[in-house]
DNA sequence: ATCCGACCTGGAGCGCACTCCAGGTCAACC
DNA sequence: GGTTGACCTGGAGTGCGCTCCAGGTCGGAT
């Protein structure tokens, strides 16, 4: 069973050490293992679980849903369900914030067009 | 010249009176027109730029590059230039945005389809 | 005349998501 | 065995972008 330090796991995730602090003492992480000075060990598990959240705040999750999701997670296979409406409902979001974004990207890039046009 | 109330701006915006006297007091609104009693008339230019800080700002450019927009603007038309190399940059950076939000989107569909498979 | 509600100012406060710090432990390499 | 550096804890501090508040002015409807 591999095992990673702190800093394999910054390096990985992308997450910075006192991010990853800050996760476990909210709850956000499950307490992660300790070596025999107290240090951390970073799971298999616990990566891929840092995957998720590295998606779910990337598409802008707020910390309270995503410890929602993280209870559930912790819950057992009985929560799939709400899993998946919970998942459902920020897929219908990030497809606003894309829809948002591309139209706003329109006004922008036709914006610059009329700057060309007046030089 | 027709000239709008603080409560016409925010319905036509959607930006709080608080957030426009905020824009104002930093310099990203310029100073608005006053009527006798010292009550804010907005102009229907102020609208237009209004509507640009409202498309900058929902594609996450912050406040300080808005605040160096709205100076090149002031500025002159000698800036332009400039103002389409902002722009230019931050169309980028929302092609980016969107970018990131489908894969991460992908990621989100695939655990769905997951959960489903496990149901 | 008086009441209500929209508006004003300056300044304090807030929520989010970290980020930094002091003071300490431990291991490993020279 | 001394130094370096990765790591620990609890708690304070930060940056952004608002948001709220106290205390006050004005103008129009009743």
């Amino acid at each position: 069973m591999s095992v990673y330090t702190p800093a394999e796991v910054v390096e990985e995730t992308g997450f910075s050490i006192d991010t990853l602090r800050y996760y476990e003492k909210i709850g956000l992480l499950e307490r992660v293992g300790r070596n025999a000075a107290g240090q951390r060990r970073f799971s298999q598990e616990d990566l891929g679980w840092l995957g998720t959240v590295r998606c779910l705040r990337d598409t802008g999750m707020p910390i309270a849903q995503m410890l929602r999701f993280a209870e559930l997670v912790r819950a057992g296979d009985h929560t799939i369900p709400d899993r998946i409406k919970l998942l459902e409902e920020h897929d219908q979001q990030v497809q606003g914030q894309i829809q948002n974004l591309a139209a706003r990207q329109q006004y922008i890039k036709n914006k610059i067009s009329y700057y060309r046009s007046v030089l």
